[in-house]
DNA sequence: TATTAAATGAAAATGTTTTTCACTTAGAGT
DNA sequence: ACTCTAAGTGAAAAACATTTTCATTTAATA
């Protein structure tokens, strides 16, 4: 699914959220990079083009996108708050540690293991949280 | 491995870092608890008995030990920034959404999937974060 | 177009983490 | 035990990140 406009624009309306101009533009921000970045990143991004948006709005826009599913929130790499554009469904993140580039991934196979833990401890597991970390192929040759 | 404080010592000593008494009163405070504790948390706990104690030391008193390993950052559940005492080599966290209790285990069984995911991607793999949510069994019984 | 719930921006408040620096201390060697 | 010194400490301030508040504006519906 790529995420277009309109499909942006129908999921915040179920959810009875307006699509502003400053939501557009702080999607656009995140979706059109590679990489994570966090608020202030995003924040600088945003506020070349338009000053006018501060960092509340910024700030605000994200929750509700992460809430909403539309961008997804990383841990990997010192950084604990920074957001990438989501695939659908369950996937994870492949991240480089150089570049911060991501890739996402499904089939984390983690059902047998999730098994185990709950019948060995008791807990109702709920959910996890996978990330990988590596250097992607142009950060190794960059290296070499 | 229990953490003796004699194997703080040692291992503080070989870093030619110090084993002062806040940084014993830091590591008892996260040791003598089943829980994961923020920075804050830690401080409180700390600066009740110690009042002369202050954040910059706890701050410091963290990077040190989980730099050497001996306590452990967790991620889940909103606080990025929580620590645990630490099992030994490679584990991973089993946390309650309720009570924040933490359960380490090992065997994860990544390899396949590590394996798999470098050979499609080009990424040369260095690690990963893993962490399980969940509700353990005391908090089953009381959401009854 | 008028209506209204939702969203915005600015400022201030709050919270977290790091830096700086003068002073103190743990631990190694005597 | 005593001395020396690298390492550690606490306090204050700075830097940075996040949230709250509130008066004003606006998107989307009828």
């Amino acid at each position: 699914m790529r995420l277009t406009e309109r499909k942006v624009a129908a999921i915040l309306r179920q959810h009875s959220y307006k699509l502003t101009p400053q939501r557009r533009v702080v999607i656009q921000a995140i979706a059109s990079n590679q990489d994570h970045l966090t608020p202030t990143a995003i924040y600088e991004r945003v506020h070349q083009h338009h000053p006018s948006i501060g960092f509340v709005t910024i700030y605000r826009t994200l929750e509700i996108l992460a809430q909403l599913g539309l961008i997804c929130e990383l841990h990997a790499g010192g950084s604990c708050r920074s957001y990438t554009i989501s695939a659908p469904g369950h996937h994870h993140h492949l991240i480089c540690s150089n570049c911060s580039r991501v890739i996402d991934f499904t089939g984390c196979e983690l059902g047998k293991v999730e098994q185990d833990l709950s019948s060995k401890t008791g807990f109702r597991i709920e959910g996890h949280l996978l990330e990988f970390i590596g250097l992607c192929q142009a950060c190794q040759k960059e290296a070499t």
